[in-house]
RNA sequence: GCGGUCGUGGCGGAAUUGGUAGACGCGCAGCGUUGAGGUCGCUGUGGGAGAAAUCCCGUGGAAGUUCGAGUCUUCUCGACCGCACCA
């Protein structure tokens, strides 16, 4: 499972996490195999920080308390962890490994400097996160934002877009939507970069388009605010410099940047079409052309591309529409409020009119590599990921910067470079860079005086590798090859949806990463996935719309909702994920302490799938609480006749006992083959309906009582994995010396699997208008005669003979009329 | 805005992957146990009509493919998740 951020408290999205994953590790051991099965703590994060800020309390105390606090939970939880193997990765024994990898990525040129871009906080004089970007606005200070470039660290993930791409297909045992996602997210596009001269200028614009075939319909170009070409310009004219001000006033998020009114700023600038003589393009400087993306530039076409459209409108440019519908008059077609994004046949494009956009690509990148004024090129969304961070509580970037000898690595002898204790809050800024002597070190090269880097790195670093330190928390190394080489990749890997992109992606790419600086020998870490739902529960509102805990709402037999203690009432919301915020949470511990772990991890896994969004409901909580209070009562309190443990199979079996033995068996196996595909919900269904027939045995007979222990057996043990502490005590109380977890999971019996007869239903048109009891296997004949002489048959057939009759063996009789 | 996922009884969900829709659980109703309530046990429970047999309707909505559609196709509506400095 997912390592967690230790925030102070387990809640129940973590319980679910970490019951998944216990009921996996018990289930494959009982089953036979080596399970490792660990735990730690993702350590480092911006949490620390604001609690050093609100509570004036240091980051290392605030964590290690929280991950103790959080280790008993955990282990009230009964998760079969081995804590031999617990890794916490604020700790110098975890970065320094890290520290040194980074080193080698240097070497290898798999990370390098560059400037970017920041959210800056112009009051706090401070690096702000996305999250504490509010309305664009920031969060303490409620001064509206603004973009500052900064040089920082990159890791070189692009370098590896390509197989990262390619290699999600080998991902079998992961979610389709996950690997989607991913391809998504590395956005291989096939286009065009395309060279446009300026008019009255030496240097030419760069644009890259994925529609090279729209050309002849470009009727402007558009640099981000911060493309060379507009800082330049922007120099000189103040009225640029306050619109790129205006475009740095937005967060840097993808989704501020797209959801903005799109505006432009006319430079005057004029680019020449490369095929129509003549023609002369505005060049606008736009706030939604990313930077970060192709060539920070881009020609419009706004017959073919809704943003350029909506931008033409606003502008007054023109809007030519050169794809038209395959059956549309190519002389009358007209783009209205809604551009054509379908494919179809050029027009008004002189040479290319006729073709198809496919060709019309071909053809038009041939053109204009022919006269120099284009290639054709791939262009990846995936941009390079930036690992600076302008904090305290994370991993320090060992690099010195000095005045003679430029960024010098720290030696590997001098590693780990460790984050000081004593740190000041209290200033706004990085704690690293105004602690008083941390950052004054000689050059390890020229001995003078220097400067350390301050920045820390993206807590993203240490979770890309961190399953690697599990199998060999060794001292010394940061894993050994041996134990690496035999235990990963990472068998089933179990966490939230929301990882879906960024840590799994970034892990994907460490280990290639690790694999050419000679770490290891895999390229993927992670063979099976498992995406759990979120855990929701119902909101409650008071009469001034303020959140209200569960806790403190009370529900009237007439569904009325009211506060608990002032009886005011309550208004219901809607089911939404657990969030301190909305205050809709339930704290596990309550439930562990009143209903105890195993009807805590029963209730995670009976009702919902677990990729699917669960609702924690009390009467939920009830339902399980009830199982297993039933359970331990039909093991304890024996209504009837119970055969001794060791008592031998009857020699012959009354047709109740063979009919419950039968059961049993295909309990065994539908629950075996139900947790091999983690359909955890429909095992539990099947394990109650199992305990359901063994309640429901009548009878005092040897066999009977051979078969209810032998059911009641097979009941614990099936429901060990899920409900390990009730299942041990009872299989104690069966009279067992050997541990339950250490007894192999039970198999079940083929012979007694096989069906002798088949109920199937019998349709007319379609609609089901009896059954029929067969033999498994019985000729279609013998089928469709039955089928025939149903009564219900007869009345729909309405004394019409059947015009055919399509019998599916085992399956279903349909008579057509 | 872009990308992704999901819509089945009063509720969570199941459906052998195109073959008897609603397993299992919750809730609700009735009965039994109890002084009462709870627990526990039994019975019933998709909607409509009917005393019943039975019939009609039914998987967000509309159309289509098929002997047969919750499942496949197209369109449409709604809900949720991610968007690179939260983890």
């Amino acid at each position: 499972e997912m390592f967690p951020y230790p925030s102070g408290r387990i809640h129940m999205g973590h319980v679910r996490n970490y019951t998944l994953g216990d009921v996996v590790a018990r289930y494959k051991k009982a089953a036979g195999f080596n399970v490792l099965h660990p735990m730690g703590w993702d350590a480092f994060g911006l949490p620390a920080e604001n609690a050093a800020f609100e509570n004036r309390v240091h980051p290392a105390k605030w964590t290690r308390e929280n991950v103790a606090s959080m280790r008993e939970q955990l282990k009230a939880m009964g998760l079969s962890y081995d804590w031999s193997r617990e890794i916490a990765t604020c700790e110098p024994d975890y970065y320094r490994h890290e520290q040194k990898m980074f080193l080698d990525f240097v070497e290898a040129g798999l990370a390098y400097r560059k400037e970017s871009w920041v959210n800056w906080d112009p009051v706090e004089n401070t690096v702000l996160a996305n999250e504490q970007v509010i309305d664009g606005r920031g969060w303490r200070s409620g001064e509206p934002v603004q973009k500052r470039l900064l040089s920082q660290w990159f890791l070189r993930i692009t370098h590896y877009a390509d197989d990262l791409l390619q290699a999600i297909e080998t991902l079998e045992r992961w979610p389709d939507r996950v690997r989607l996602m991913q391809e998504k997210w590395i956005g291989r596009s096939q286009g065009a970069r395309v060279f446009f001269d300026l008019a009255g200028r030496d240097d030419r614009l760069e644009v890259f388009t994925t529609r090279p075939d729209t050309l002849f319909g470009a009727s402007f170009c558009a640099l981000s605010a911060h493309h060379p070409i507009a800082e330049e310009l922007a120099r000189d004219n103040p009225a640029l410099a306050a619109f790129v001000a205006e475009c740095d006033r937005m967060g840097t998020s993808e989704e501020a940047i797209e959801k903005a009114e799109k505006e432009g700023f006319d430079t005057g600038i004029r680019a020449r079409h490369p095929f129509v003589e003549g023609l002369e393009l505005p060049v606008y400087v736009a706030n939604f052309v990313l930077m970060e993306y192709g060539t920070g530039a881009i020609f419009g076409c706004p017959g073919h591309d809704q943003r350029d459209l909506d931008f033409a409108r606003k502008y007054g440019l023109a809007v030519v529409p050169v794809v038209a519908p395959r059956d549309a008059d190519p002389a009358t077609f007209e783009i209205g409020a809604e551009a054509f994004l379908e494919d179809g046949v050029i027009v008004n494009s002189e040479f290319l009119d006729g073709l198809e956009v496919a060709a019309a690509k071909a053809e038009i990148i041939d053109r204009l590599a022919a006269q120099g004024d284009g290639v054709g090129a791939i262009s990846y969304r995936l941009r390079d990921w930036g690992v600076s961070r302008q904090r305290y509580w994370g991993c320090p970037v060992p690099m010195i910067h000095c005045g003679a000898c430029g960024i010098v690595p720290v030696p590997e002898a001098d590693l780990p470079v460790t984050l000081p204790e004593d740190v000041d809050f209290d200033k706004p800024g990085n704690p690293l860079d105004h602690h008083p002597t941390w950052k004054h070190v000689d050059c390890p090269q020229c001995g003078a005086a220097a400067r350390r880097e301050t920045d820390t790195f993206d807590t993203f670093f240490e979770s890309s590798w961190y399953f690697l330190r599990f199998c060999a928390p060794v001292e010394g190394a940061a894993f050994t090859r041996q134990a690496v080489d035999y235990w990963m990749p990472v068998d089933q890997y179990i966490g939230g949806i929301e990882h879906a992109v960024l840590h799994l992606l970034y892990s994907r790419f460490f280990t290639r990463a690790l694999k050419e600086c000679g770490y290891l020998g895999i390229d993927e870490p992670f063979a099976g996935l498992l995406t759990q739902g979120m855990v929701c529960h119902e909101t409650y509102r008071d009469d001034d719309g303020g959140w209200l805990f569960p806790t403190d709402v009370e529900k009237s037999d007439g569904g009325q909702v009211f506060e608990r203690v002032s009886g005011k009432p309550v208004t219901l919301g809607r089911s939404e994920k657990m969030s301190k915020s909305k205050r809709n949470v339930v704290d596990p511990e309550l439930i562990i302490d009143t209903y105890g772990a195993d009807t805590a991890r029963l209730f995670m896994l009976s009702d919902s799938p677990p990729e699917r969004d669960l609702e924690w409901t009390d009467a939920g909580v009830d339902g399980a609480w009830r199982y297993a209070s039933r359970l331990w009562r039909m093991v304890t309190e024996p209504a009837g006749a119970m055969a001794e443990r060791d008592a031998a199979t009857p020699v012959s079996m009354g047709p109740a006992a063979d009919a419950a033995h039968r059961m049993i068996h295909k309990s065994i196996q539908s629950v075996t083959e139900d947790l091999d595909r983690f359909r955890f919900n429909r095992a539990v269904a099947r394990i109650r309906e199992l305990s359901n027939m063994l309640g429901d045995l009548a009878g005092d007979g040897a066999d009977v009582a051979w078969v209810r222990r032998n059911g009641l057996e097979t009941v614990v043990r099936l429901i060990g994995p899920v409900m390990p502490h009730l299942a041990e005590e009872l299989w104690s109380r069966l009279g067992h010396d050997a541990l339950l977890t250490d007894t192999p999971w039970p198999l079940a019996d083929p012979s007694l699997l096989i069906e002798e007869a088949v109920t199937i239903g019998v349709q007319v048109n379609g609609k089901l208008r009896g059954t029929i009891e067969l033999p498994l296997g019985a000729d279609k004949e013998v089928a469709e005669s039955l089928a025939l002489d149903l009564d219900g048959v007869k009345r729909a057939m309405d004394g019409k003979p059947p015009r055919k009759v399509i019998v599916v063996p085992n399956k279903i009789v349909n008579v057509v009329v």
